[in-house]
Formats: structure tokens, sequence, C-alpha cells
RNA sequence: GCGCUCAUAGCUCAGUUGGAUAGAGUGACGGACUACGAAUCCGUAGGUCGCAGGUUCGAAUCCUGCUGGGCGCACCA
């Protein structure tokens, strides 16, 4: 609706262009959008006020020329308005809401969809956990955004690649297998030490156990054993990953490996590459990228004077494969924490001509759990974490995805576990999903007294005029230009406002029918009945489209 | 010290990338089930959008400075 209040205001303003009622400019930056309040209309654009500087006029003729010469060829509008310093209201027909309704009705599951993507191929790293303990609360607010995010980019014709970095390089896994070991070596010897900053966690002592029982570590020399306690740990760690994301709703394209990219010689080949754009030079024995010529703050070093290369040199060769593997957007999502590292890292591609717009780096700020009104610190290396498995056992999958994008990724998140793990009203899920379950337990209703929606809405329709129900039908017809938003400005928790708001609406339509039975879904009137058990199914099918894309299940009964 | 980021109702946060009179949830108080599901709804109360300037028709939103939180500043990953 909105595109086509868009499409007239372009139309009219060519035409004037043309009769010499405007002067010939080039097409200002102005808005269409929802006003805040309902004497504005249902639409406000304005244009007349970006208009003004070019024209040298004031706003309000402006106005006055456009709405005089208005192409509004569909009929469309019901009433057109100047208002306050240079806007114009416009009212769109109800019979155009009606047959907005008609389309969410026939489209069902994909109302919503568009082809905004245009089949562009858009990269979404998320998650990439060092293999080196459970996912813990952080990692599973960054799952349920990048799941989130590339299920709504997926439903706008982007074509996504969900992608898992796996750091399987370098000191962290060194120090798992230091850390499995030591606990295998106390399982005989409670006095063998354990490293300072090694891994804490109970399970680590489940992993030398395991390994220790699959392979005799007592026949291998230290330095063995620690590297096979490191390769079975790192490997058995990643299928747990794999396992708890999956069981959190998603599933990944690739899994990139870190020491593939040792292994296969492509590191050594983008070092090469890098080389070639003279933003490398050597100091002190170590080679160095100059980005502080790029937006960083200092240069950086790639390969250290003891001839290994940095995290840094591995993570430029991976997005420059990224790069080449044709993507024509790259999104991160990292923690709030690694901030730092983010314009070293455009800095990096662009020393390789790779513009800074190309690659997107969503941070997400800390998750902070509560529970009993305290709030429990969370440190991996000390071993006291609570993972996203016991997260998901204790408040369910739903809860805990609802909540990660309660917020947007950009502020920090109190997760109050006792809360989410209500099964009541006080815990914002199950509003929205009670909704849905609400409209298929009056649909239920309607069997029973056997209505069925079997002829065609729009000989029904008419019959909704309340300002309840036209308040619903405008925001379901705001859906699919919200998931385009949201494609541009990657913040999905717009997704679980919309929900939110849309099942407030319901609720507050619904309860119309407690004490006037007339204004009841199922009311008596047949055909009025119908007419809303439209409307009703239209909001069924929006709520479930819009919860699947959260990745939350729209139960038809709780 | 330098850099990034945030500051909105008692609390937790939205705010359609600069629009008209700033909104939800929660907490407090008061109401609505003989009923399509009360896991719901209605009402009341609550604000100098951190402070001060600037940009313009117009600022919570943009620019500058200040104050106060968070984070980062390794030849670590």
């Amino acid at each position: 609706m909105k595109n086509k209040i868009d499409s007239i205001l372009t139309t009219t303003l060519q035409h004037c262009f043309n009769n010499g009622k405007l002067n010939q400019t080039p097409l200002p930056d102005y808005t269409v959008e929802i006003p805040n309040h309902s004497d504005h209309g249902h639409f406000a654009t304005n244009l007349p006020l970006t208009l003004a500087p070019s024209q040298k006029r004031r706003p309000t003729e402006i106005a006055q020329i456009i709405v005089d010469h208005l192409m509004d060829s569909e009929d469309i509008l019901l009433k057109v308005d100047i208002a306050g310093p240079g806007f114009i209201n416009f009212t769109i027909r109800t019979e155009q809401w009606h047959k907005c309704l008609a389309q969410i009705i026939a489209l069902k599951d994909d109302y919503g969809r568009s082809r905004q993507g245009n089949g562009e191929k858009v990269l979404v790293e998320y998650v990439s956990a060092n293999p080196t303990g459970p996912l813990h609360l952080g990692h599973g607010r960054g799952a349920a955004l990048g799941d989130t995010l590339c299920r709504i980019l997926a439903y706008c014709d982007y074509r996504v690649t969900r992608e898992f970095y796996i750091n399987d390089a370098g000191r962290q896994i060194q120090l798992l297998g230091e850390s499995i070991y030591s606990r295998w070596k106390q399982m005989s010897n409670r006095n063998h030490p354990f490293p300072e900053n090694a891994y804490h966690g109970d399970y680590i002592v489940e992993l030398a156990k395991e390994i220790s029982n699959q392979t005799d570590l007592d026949g291998l020399t230290q330095d063995q054993a620690i590297a096979h306690c490191a390769k079975l740990g790192k490997e058995k760690m990643l299928q747990e990953i794999k396992r708890d994301l999956a069981d959190f709703g998603m599933t990944f394209d690739v899994w990139y490996s870190e020491t593939d990219l040792f292994s296969s010689g492509l590191l050594d080949k983008s070092i090469e590459t890098i080389k070639g754009t003279g933003y490398l030079y050597e100091k002190d024995g170590a080679i160095w990228i100059k980005t502080s010529e790029l937006g960083d703050d200092k240069d950086r070093v790639i390969k250290k004077s003891d001839g290994e290369f940095t995290y840094f040199a591995s993570d430029i060769s991976y997005h420059l494969e990224k790069w080449k593997r044709g993507f024509s957007k790259a999104i991160n999502i990292w923690g709030a924490d690694h901030h730092g590292y983010v314009q070293r890292m455009k800095g990096a591609l662009k020393a390789n001509g790779i513009g800074e717009e190309w690659l997107t780096v969503l941070l997400i700020q800390l998750v902070k759990l509560w529970k009993g009104g305290q709030e429990l610190k969370m440190s991996k290396r000390a071993g006291q974490f609570v993972t996203l498995r016991e997260l998901m056992d204790e408040v369910g999958v739903d809860a805990a995805r609802f909540v990660f994008l309660s917020k947007n990724h950009d502020s920090p998140l109190d997760f109050d576990i006792d809360l989410a793990k209500k099964h009541d009203s006080d815990n914002p899920v199950y509003y929205v999903q009670y909704a849905h379950a609400r409209i298929c337990s009056i649909f239920r209703k309607a069997e029973e007294e056997g209505i069925s929606l079997t002829q065609d809405p729009k000989t029904v329709l008419e019959r909704l005029i309340l300002n309840e129900e036209m308040a619903l039908i405008r925001s379901m017809a705001e859906f699919p230009s919200l998931l385009e938003t949201i494609c541009i400005v990657f913040e999905p928790h717009r997704l679980t406002y919309y929900l939110t708001e849309l099942a407030s609406l319901f609720h507050k339509y619904f309860n119309l029918g407690m004490k006037v039975p007339e204004n009841r879904i199922i009311c008596g009137d047949s055909s009025l009945s119908l007419a809303r058990l439209f409307l009703a199914d239209a909001i069924r099918i929006v709520l479930y489209n819009g919860l699947t894309l959260l990745g939350i299940h729209a139960p038809e009964r709780m």
C-alpha cells in the first residue's frame, strides 16, 4: 500500500514537471510513512517539505499543486489533506484494505515474501565459537540473531549461506589438549598440577574420561597425548556444538575450518596476494600490514618474528576467501568485545580493494544472566557459565529465542531465567503464541457450528468496518515492508516487536466480544461471522509466518 | 590517555534512519469472566529523551563539547 502511494507521488510529480506546474528537479529524498496520529490519515509524506528548497516555493504551495494534480489512477484514495508545515496526508478507501486482506488469505505461507534481494548472494557468519567448550548464553544470542536474520533474508529472496567459522588452530586448542591431559593425569594422581589458565569446566573431566577410555594414553609420550587430547577434544566439542545448534533450531550450510586454511595453502596464497598490494612491510623480524592508512589506529602484525602467523592473518585470509566465493555482501556477527577488531578487518579488506560496505559486522552486547534476583557472573576459563544447553532445557527453545530477540543486538540484554522459565503470562513469548492458539480455538468452535471458509472472501469482507478491524488489517499490510526493512538494517528484533503489537491488536479486538456478543467473531450474523473469520485467518497467517521466521512454534493449543 | 559504543517513564527497553501531541512491557493502584480460551482486556499514575550549544521549516534521532556507564587498545586468540 505504501508503494502505491509512492508511485502515485512519483507519477504526479512527473506530470507536474511535464506541464510546468513545478520546475524539473531531481527527486528529493522524501518519505512515505505511517503517521503517529490517526487524524493524520493512513499515510503521510513530507514530499512538499523536501521539495521546497529546490523549487524555491513555500511547502504548502507545493503541496497544493501536488494535491491538485494527483494521479490516483486506481482510485485508492478516500481523502487527501494538506497539514502542518507541508505534509500531505492520505486516507485509503476501505475497499482497498479489504483487498489487502483478501491477498493475505490468498498468499498464506507466502504472505510477506518479497523479491527485494533479487537473488543476491549473501554470506552470514555467526556463532563461530571456539570448539574448546560448550556454547554459552552469548553464543545463544548470536545464534538466535543470525538464524532469524538468515530466515528473513532468504524469505526476501536473498540467496543466503549460513556459515560457522571454526577456530580450530592455535593456542586455544593446544590449551584444550593440556586441560584434558591434566584432568586425565589427575584421575590417577590427585596432585597432578592443573595449568593456571586452562579450561576449568566439568566438561573437561568428562572429555578426559571418554578419551582415555577410547585411547591408551599411557602408551603415548606427553606431547603425543596432549596432541591427541586436543584433536579428539576438539572433535567432540564440535559435535556437541552442532547438536546444540540443531536443537536450538538451526542448521549451517558451511563449517569453515581455520586449520583447512593452513593445510590447503590458502593462507600462504592470501599473504602473497596482500604482498602485491604494497601494504605489507617488515619490521623487527615480523611482517606488518599498514592498516593505519586504512582506518585502523595502528599497523598490525600478521606474521610474528617467531615465524608463526597471527590469528589476524588467518582471518584476513578467510575473508578474502569469502570475497572470492562471490558473495555480494558479507555479514559477521561478533561479540561486542571484538569491536576493536572491526576497523582492522575492514582495513585489511580495503588493502585488497574490497570496499568497506561489503562487510557488515553486527556486534552483540553482553548477555547478563539473572536468577533469584542476582546476577550470575560467567567465565569460560573459570568454568562457570550457563550453557546454551542448560538454558534450552530450563526455559525451552521458543522462550529463549524470543528473549534473545527482544532487544536490539546493540544493547545489553538481561536474561531473567526465572521469568523465561515461567510458563505463564509474565513470559512474553506466550503472549504472541496465545494469540495464535486463540485463533485456532475460534476455528475449532466455528467448525463445531458448521461454519467453514469455503467461499470467496471478497463476497463478505465489506462487512468489516470496525476501527479495530481496520487497525488489524493496516497492521498486517505493513508486514512485508517490515521484513524488507529488517533486511536492510539487520535488526530482526523489530519482528518480535511487530508480532507483539499485532497480537495485542488481536487480543483487544477479541475482548470486544466479552461484553457485546455482536462484536464477537462468531456473532450470529452469518456473513459477518464469515468476514471476521477471514480476518482471524489472516491474523493467524501473519502470526504463523512471523513466528516461523523467528524460529518459534505457533501452537494450535497451549 | 586514545578509540568504539550506549544514555528515553520507578525498572527493562521500542521509537518506521530528520517529521506533526515520544510509545510498549513490567512494577503500583482501580476495574472486566454464567461468555469465541481471563496465558486476555480496560482505566489511572508515571518524561527537561544525560547536560550545553549548533545545523533547519522541524532533532530523542545529525554535528561539536561535557558528564556518566560498557567494551576495546598484544609479535594473544
